[in-house]
DNA sequence: AATAAATTGTGATATATATCACATATTGTC
DNA sequence: GACAATATGTGATATATATCACAATTTATT
């Protein structure tokens, strides 16, 4: 059996964990097939933690110790390309592991994670993580299935970006937020302006300028962070349209 | 133990094989670790075949069949966003899985794949390809680390195209051949200007005047297909400026 | 509740790149 | 080798969006 290297111990005081692994109730799909035993072995290596609105989960560029998982809460993967612009790549929704492919691409955080809301994280030493992958094909299996379909839900979304115009992609990012993460639509808008912005790669004006027009135009309502969509056929269309 | 769906038949046939997959020196890291049992559950439910330059390796949107192996030469991984539109994801070099993402995420092809010259695949059957995945950890392993890797590094290219202008694209393109594909400051481009500009996200002309203006600025020599990069230096510096 | 700081929305202007048209060069087919 | 088809390079123009400046509004802090 193959060990690695010892981990780091984080520099923040975790809180006492009110539910063990094989009692709590959200675990991921993957972890879902684990043993008792298996479940125990990461119950004995892991924490669990709150994270406040606003604060950094993981650092861009960081070693990756542990593996974090998003028990509940939403949080926004970015990068900083100059010290003072931001890309927002996505939004992680719970039951998410975060830097997964960081952590097997090789071993450094590619990018940042912060919480949008008051979160619980878990972080799970990656040592037992890793060799559960290696001795569980069928878990393996599973944080495949996570691997692949992150990269591509979030290929997707790259490739809509880059050949749409700004109207389109106004509407995708609005839709994203309907669809993907609160499958609602009525929905209160987890960012700034300049976030949102961040996320859909145009300026702060630009986005407010849109946003502001399909207001005008009736397609959505907006209320400060509140955003109701009125027409959602058309706003599908204007986003199919680029 | 699980097993899976029939595999369909491809419509083409095939070449004999020249070399078993345990004897094989193109094999993937990932095979590399399959014992002389696997590799030969592998080699007799895979064939290989050559295909030419121009012709498609797999279609997007198809049904994942056969996990494919590029065993030698170049292929482009692409998408039409609309008919008459084609976007270049990456170039993928020998010795790499074809759709990974696609085969683990939901077992659609998402992406296409043609022939950039004459290359060599093989056409391994998903089913055993899934079931060595499943009973055997570290080559999954393996296989999470290409996933993870082909993943991250075309995320990083999609960040810096993202928010690069039209210099840093070009400068980038012309660095992704020499550093990553050719390992050479001379090479040959292996495609058109029109599948250049289809790969950095800029129009055909737009592509052509960056590369004559960086010819007449003698950072580049240029001589048909044929790119010799004169001034490293100052090319990764347009690349960082984006 | 008052005040400071940050965010938002708007108008004006600058600029980067796409688009269009077309001549020339290169490649493929017979 | 001739010819057709495709690719390339260039000039002119259109257009989309960024940038800048700043007033108004909202949020955070005390």
């Amino acid at each position: 059996m193959i060990t690695f290297a010892t981990t780091k111990t984080p520099m923040f005081e975790f809180e006492n964990k009110k539910t063990t692994c094989p009692d709590c109730k959200d675990k991921s799909c993957a972890a879902a097939i684990l043993s008792r035993e298996e479940l125990e072995m990461i119950n004995f290596n892991s924490h669990e933690s709150v994270v406040k609105k606003g604060e950094i989960i993981l650092h861009e560029g960081s070693l990756t110790s542990h593996i974090i998982y998003l028990k509940s809460g939403l949080a926004k993967e970015f990068v900083k390309p100059t010290p003072e612009s931001e890309q927002i790549l996505s939004i992680v929704k719970e039951h998410t592991y975060l830097g997964l492919s960081s952590l097997f691409g090789d071993r450094i955080n590619h990018y940042s994670y912060s919480a949008l809301e008051d979160v619980k994280v878990c972080y799970i030493d990656i040592a037992v993580f890793i060799n559960l992958v290696r001795k569980n094909g069928n878990f393996a299996y599973e944080i495949l299935v996570s691997v692949s379909r992150d990269s591509l839900n979030n290929f997707h979304r790259f490739i809509n970006q880059l050949h749409k115009k700004i109207y389109g992609r106004v509407a995708d990012g609005i839709l994203y937020f309907s669809r993907i993460i609160y499958e609602n639509t009525t929905f209160s808008l987890p960012m700034s302006r300049q976030e949102f912005a961040d996320l859909i790669g145009v300026s702060r004006e630009s986005a407010t300028r849109v946003l502001i027009k399909f207001k005008d135009e009736g397609i959505i309502n907006i209320k400060g962070h509140l955003i109701e969509i009125n027409k959602v056929e058309l706003l599908e269309q204007i986003s199919r349209k680029g």
